[in-house]
DNA sequence: GTGAGTCTGTTAATTAGTTCACAATTGGCA
DNA sequence: TGCCAATTGTGAACTAATTAACAGACTCAC
């Protein structure tokens, strides 16, 4: 499979087929069209084709999509069907927060261990999680088997947290905090910046 | 001012080049140049003068842009100059740590008022609020000036909330909840979500 | 079985976004 | 002062993404 050419606003919008599309399952739906998928996702149907098109031909024409199959592809493509284990860094108030935020989990993703630089944090309890030095870092990534690095760090302190991750072997970074970190190729990171999403939207509020 | 015609990736980039800038102006600098400004952040010279050229002329040839001078025509573009109120839906665990996120008020957005639809949550203090019902929505955006709503209810009452919010005259709505929401043009909303942002990532992470 | 109607997959056309490349300025220095 | 090096702002060229359009394939009702 060379994937390589698809283009990543496409990989982007995938799950957001997998989640409208896992809603039409649980509303008893089992075949939708590209247009009935467009009209929900609010987007044009051809949009819907195209993007499918990159991985595959799933749909019948004249007929439409089965949900059934269709979600089975998708999740395959992404890799949704397995388990994927993160470790997050940073136990104030967000990093506490993330750990008690039950969206990962039903959705595959679970955290499985917690680091804090500070000694003061070292030791404490979250959620089910006891927090570790970062001095453990490299074990834990090996022994559990952590692919995706969670970063709810002050600013300050985020590209030297993300810097050894990545050290460590980490592929996938989920960032939190308000800076644009560097990575080198070949790892992937994910900004979460609840202020930048603000400080767009003041553009329009206050224009019309 | 027709700035009807700027490419919304534009005024999503405007934000990053804030930061970017105030980070400089605090590291003591004074003038930048667009390469400079792109080796920052990871982007070409080139995109950094067009953006810019939307909205007028910063910079002098053969020297660069004056930070204070550009931060203040950026602050004054994105409306960041003044104060935004917002108010919250839903004080659960996400929302109240997103009360209590610190993030927010030294970007010049305030949290002013909270609201759950469960009468277990009203009355309750969280932060420095006091959680009201809903119905007391109409009089607080009107007395209190909000302009923003910030939605951190489940998925399957995210829309019905953020309805409400948009029939009281909320035109911008930051939604935590795992849904694509339907608003009418004029509205603008942001949608915070980790999980998509999670399972986008694992394609990368799963296709080497 | 057949035909009217539906809907996909895909190529082509269009639109949007990025990068190039260079004339026009500017600042600094001899 | 005059010249060199630096850097902007911007049309033009290029690249990427979206939408249109349609041939071919499937469904279903009769």
């Amino acid at each position: 499979m060379q994937q390589l050419e698809v283009p990543e606003v496409v990989v982007l919008r995938l799950p957001l087929y997998v989640r409208a599309l896992t809603q039409l399952q649980r509303e008893g739906t089992s075949v939708v069209s590209s247009q009935q998928l467009g009209e929900r996702l609010q987007m044009t149907p051809a949009q819907i084709r195209k993007d499918l098109s990159y991985f595959g031909r799933f749909g019948k024409q004249g007929r439409g999509y089965n949900i059934e199959f269709l979600l089975d592809e998708l999740r395959d493509i992404l890799g949704l069907n397995g388990e994927w284990r993160a470790c997050l860094v940073g136990v104030g108030r967000l990093g506490r927060a993330i750990i008690n935020y039950t969206g990962f989990a039903p959705e595959g993703f679970t955290i499985v261990a917690a680091f804090d630089s500070s000694d003061l944090q070292v030791g404490a309890s979250v959620g089910d999680l006891s927090v570790q030095p970062m001095s453990d870092l490299p074990d834990v990534v090996i022994d559990m088997d952590v692919s995706i690095g969670i970063v709810a760090v002050p600013a300050a302190e985020a590209q030297a947290v993300i810097n050894r991750l990545v050290d460590n072997g980490i592929k996938g970074i989920l960032n939190y905090a308000p800076v644009a970190p560097y990575v080198p190729r070949g790892v992937v990171v994910r900004n979460i910046d609840p202020v930048l999403s603000l400080q767009s939207m003041t553009f329009y509020l206050k224009n019309g």
